[in-house]
DNA sequence: GGAACCGGGCTCTGCCATGGGT
DNA sequence: ACCCATGGCAGAGCCCGGTTCC
């Protein structure tokens, strides 16, 4: 997922800035809310609304793209009471840097609409979970959107009350936190809401444990609080309907190694599985064959089109049968380039990938370079 | 000792639509 | 008429290593 390896990027970016804080005095932290008097829209649209220059001085100042900020929320650029300079003065002392700051305003304006005594809530209940102010900046800096979508601090703390009453530990807490924030940001009603869809699945299924259940698969999938009910419905219905899995067997399924793709929109899902039914029958396999493979690594209906055919294919013009991957799926957990490097080494040493087994091609890296040397030794031995 | 099995670690935002409030 | 809060959607992998098995 693009955006998933995106993240290391982003936090690679932020390194250079984020040792250093503010000294966090009272007299900065009680500064009023800076207003314009005359802040309504103006009349006449060919200048510039005066009462506006104070914000869009701020904003320049303070690096904001102002351009982008306007695309996105306009309404803010209407108020009459903005917080900018109490904003950048409050993520400042906690360490943020003015780069991360500016683009958090840019890529979420209404943020400069919140109180200092409101963030300082919001920030303190994110610190029951998140024992570090520079981690919560590197959330703010990655998704602006969930600190600062909503101000209501009650269902932010109900929030957690709920999910602590779910059974969850602190550590999945902060896990949740960390990947899923807008969890947070949900209203409590719509978190109480997917819980009780789980509990009726999970009953449904004739697991008697709704508490486990729910616990277990947000274990395996922090993503699913952000997710709608109906989504989740329509994957697990696809699951059990595509397979013909009996209440047993998808229960295992969703708690389990199914769990990571209900988060899959439902073309998506569709779309991918579609994909890979159709290039297997294209090499003569039969539908149960198909069937047997992903649920063997449901994982697999991640791969778009394009990947999961570039991968098939290349392991095929090596000479590597079609049984030889449907008998070893977890090949296709690796990249391509993982798969043509791997491949290259291999047959370079004398291995032979037809006749030998292809599960080295997914090892982790440490297993398969001493593999790799042994196999080597042994060509070089061979030879001489 | 080496491979198979299997589970886990990382990791999800940015945008749009809509209903409610003023 | 406008803004805000919030629900919902599209999008789309790779790697590691402990334990068990042979």
């Amino acid at each position: 997922m693009a955006s998933r390896n995106l993240w290391h990027m982003r936090s690679n970016l932020l390194l250079g800035s984020r040792y250093w804080t503010i000294q966090y005095s009272t007299e900065i932290l009680f500064r009023s809310i800076s207003f314009r008097l005359f802040g309504v829209k103006h009349d006449n649209a060919d200048s510039e609304p005066s009462e506006n220059k104070d914000l869009l001085n701020n904003l320049l100042t303070m690096g904001v793209d102002i351009d982008m900020a306007k695309k996105r929320q306009p309404g803010v650029f209407n108020r009459m009471f903005t917080n900018e300079q109490d904003l950048q003065i409050f993520l400042q002392s906690k360490g943020a840097s003015k780069e991360v700051i500016a683009s958090i305003i840019s890529r979420y304006p209404r943020a400069i609409t919140r109180t200092t005594e409101s963030l300082s809530k919001r920030w303190d209940l994110w610190r029951k979970i998140i024992t570090s102010d520079l981690e919560i900046v590197n959330i703010l800096e990655r998704s602006p959107e969930s600190f600062f979508r909503s101000s209501n601090n009650e269902d932010l703390e109900k929030n957690i009350n709920f999910l602590c009453s779910v059974g969850l530990t602190h550590e999945c807490l902060c896990r949740l936190l960390t990947n899923a924030p807008r969890t947070f940001s949900n209203s409590l009603d719509l978190n109480k809401h997917m819980v009780e869809f789980l509990h009726e699945v999970c009953l449904s299924l004739g697991y008697n444990d709704p508490t486990d259940f729910v616990r277990k698969i947000i274990f395996k999938n922090p993503f699913i609080l952000i997710q709608s009910t109906k989504r989740v419905k329509a994957n697990i219905e696809f699951l059990q309907s595509t397979f013909t899995l009996n209440k047993d067997e998808l229960l295992v399924l969703i708690r389990g190694s199914g769990a990571g793709i209900l988060d899959l929109s439902n073309d998506c899902v569709k779309r991918n599985y579609t994909n890979i039914k159709e290039k297997l029958f294209s090499f003569g396999c039969t539908e149960e064959e198909v069937h047997k493979f992903v649920l063997s690594y449901p994982d697999m209906i991640f791969l778009a089109e394009k990947k999961f055919n570039d991968k098939i294919d290349y392991l095929i013009t090596e000479k590597i049968s079609i049984s030889q991957i449907i008998e070893s799926p977890r090949v296709l957990d690796s990249s391509l380039n993982t798969l043509k490097s791997r491949t290259k080494e291999l047959v370079h040493a004398g291995y032979n990938l037809n006749t030998s087994n292809i599960t080295i091609l997914s090892w982790s890296q440490k297993r398969y370079q001493a593999k790799l040397k042994k196999i080597r030794k042994q060509h070089l031995g061979l030879k001489s």
